[in-house]
DNA sequence: ATTAGCACTCATCATTTCCGAGTGCTAACA
DNA sequence: TGTTAGCACTCGGAAATGATGAGTGCTAAT
């Protein structure tokens, strides 16, 4: 973006929009000259908010209110204008506080984290668990329920679990499980989900005429046990953003909680979000999606030594405290890659 | 509840009732004649209804409104008043053709319940787990994960697996796990989980002299892994009631889905419906929650043939369609019941 | 280039007015 | 005695009105 900003305007720009932050009101000329030691009159600021106007940072509601940033202004202000600050102490030791895994399941960990997000940083928090398939499998196990119900236990490197009830036309005994799981185990160890999926299919070309019939059996209940939608996604702290004023009215907040009631839409913008490791912000219209209109988005990625694992992060107004929030994301990203790591 | 009504004051308020659960305006002597086929003129109506408001089963608003129905008329009108239809076909035909097992966990199948019981009562699906402590044990098992973590898989006889990760001082090879897992398996089969844990605490006291310290450490690792907190609950299609007009100020709105945030107040009522077996109504103040006022919960337990498992039901503005939700609920839990029958 | 001054705009809030649905009461009626 | 018509009254809600004041754009002076 062209940057032909003075100084001067970047500093006035940058009082409005943290002026904005605190306020979430339109903030006036008046109010500019006031809060900063800027020497300035009421009268010079209002030419140079005009100039920001035309040019797109800031946009008036009506003709006699104060002036609000636009999206393109808290881009500039992300990018170039904030200084980021670190992680308060109190803050940094609610974060550890909150990382330990004994006693939990990883999907426990990971709705946690995201609680934690959110009352720290007063907005939303927002955890998209590891991509299941994209994980390697350390472990596969059936058990026998009663009936003909089988449960498939499918356990990954980094420890998270998924199981799946099959209904089976055959009466299996626990043994014939015990050795078709033995069997599977041996095959498919140290492979990716996705590559389980075509080893499988692989190994049941062969079955037809090598194996005897138990274990091609024991391939086809496993190629119906592998995951198929998954993407879990932990929203937490929805009710922080009842209070912010500019959700105040029932329309408004309607559509957001019908927006986060399905998530669907969301995954696809954190998954842009898991390609691009680190800090990634979405600003309003930014992200593409009509429901995230008045909404950032903050995340970073989680990972191990290996391959990233997923995204966390931060949903909020636009006008979000981005100077806090960011290192927050940054910190907390940092803290669960370092929990997750295996040896 | 002296029941000193005559069958004219009956008849008129079952119609303010159902009127006012269609409009969800207060309703006027006018209205009631009109609508229903009552040979009466207003005046007599409104001597009725100022007998009624006497009684407690009407409320003015202010002066000059029309009457809205109390908590006291509700109750009159489920208990007696009510006739209850059958579920409709469509209805039926989306209960069933969603109960199915194939492929999901137990958690999945239950937030799709929930799920289910929203979008056919276009109010709020609620769904209690059941309590995993109340469970036969079937099966326990341990996988090493890195480092000196390990992960505790359980598997209650209902088909439903909670594991935790556990860190250890010790390292305990593969082989180990596998026979500490053999080992906790032959002791504590077929027990519940509260059992389990009474089980322990005695092995553990035993341990310390008689067995070798690897198995006095895999009753230490199991104990470790019991589940402590144990109820979930799943609260679907939230979004429903956004659009009742009751909920329509943003005032009213924060406060239900604040108390929906955090669900612990939810469990203990869902505990009293676990108790009483069948159909349950709790309306408005009924269930002693301030955050509770102004709705209704309609809940019926599922079970399998040996013992109840846990509640389902309905969350809707006290002024709900119970003659359609009711039944709806009732023959949800017998389907879920009968999905969850093992053999 | 900056600023003081000034006329103008427009959301917000309080006040008023008007309307009508609905009530309670009384008196007439079957 | 139970029912109904008639009527005065109440009170919330919508629409109209007006005052307030924060904020603007423009022009002319510094």
């Amino acid at each position: 973006m062209h940057d032909n900003l003075t100084e001067r305007s970047k500093q006035i720009l940058e009082a409005i929009i943290e002026d904005y932050i605190v306020t979430a009101e339109p903030v006036g000329s008046r109010m500019v000259t006031r809060r900063h030691g800027l020497n300035l009159s009421p009268a010079t600021v209002r030419n140079v908010m005009a100039d920001l106007e035309e040019m797109g940072f800031l946009a008036s509601p009506h003709t006699s209110a104060g002036r609000v940033p636009t999206d393109k202004a808290y881009r500039l202000y992300v990018d170039s204008l904030l200084g980021v600050r670190r992680v308060a102490r109190e803050e940094r030791e609610e974060i550890r506080r909150h990382c330990s895994l004994t006693g939990k399941d990883i999907g426990e960990v990971l709705k946690e984290t995201s609680r934690m997000l959110s009352s720290v940083s007063h907005y939303m928090g927002i955890v998209a668990a590891p991509r299941f398939a994209a994980n390697v499998l350390r472990h596969l196990e059936f058990v026998k329920l009663g009936g003909q119900r089988i449960l498939v236990i499918l356990v990954s490197q980094s420890g998270s679990v998924q199981n799946k009830i099959i209904e089976t036309t055959d009466n299996f005994s626990t043994e014939d499980l015990v050795r078709m799981s033995n069997y599977l185990n041996e095959l498919l160890a140290g492979l990716t989900i996705a590559q389980v999926r075509n080893r499988l299919l692989e190994e049941m070309e062969n079955a037809k005429t090598k194996y005897d019939s138990l274990l091609s059996k024991a391939l086809q209940l496993s190629q119906q046990s592998l995951p198929d939608k998954d993407s879990e996604v932990f929203i937490e702290g929805r009710s922080n953003i009842l209070d912010l004023p500019e959700f105040a009215d029932a329309g408004r907040m309607k559509e957001i909680f019908r927006a986060f009631e399905e998530k669907g839409q969301l995954v696809g913008l954190l998954d842009q979000c898991l390609g691009a490791q680190g800090i990634n912000i979405f600003i309003g219209a930014e992200s593409r999606l009509s429901q995230m209109a008045g909404l950032s988005v903050i995340t970073s990625t989680y990972m191990t030594s290996r391959n990233t694992l997923g995204v966390l992060g931060v949903i909020g107004p636009t006008r979000m405290g981005y100077a806090k929030v960011i290192p927050i994301v940054d910190y907390t990203a940092k803290m669960v890659s370092r929990l997750l790591e295996i040896e």
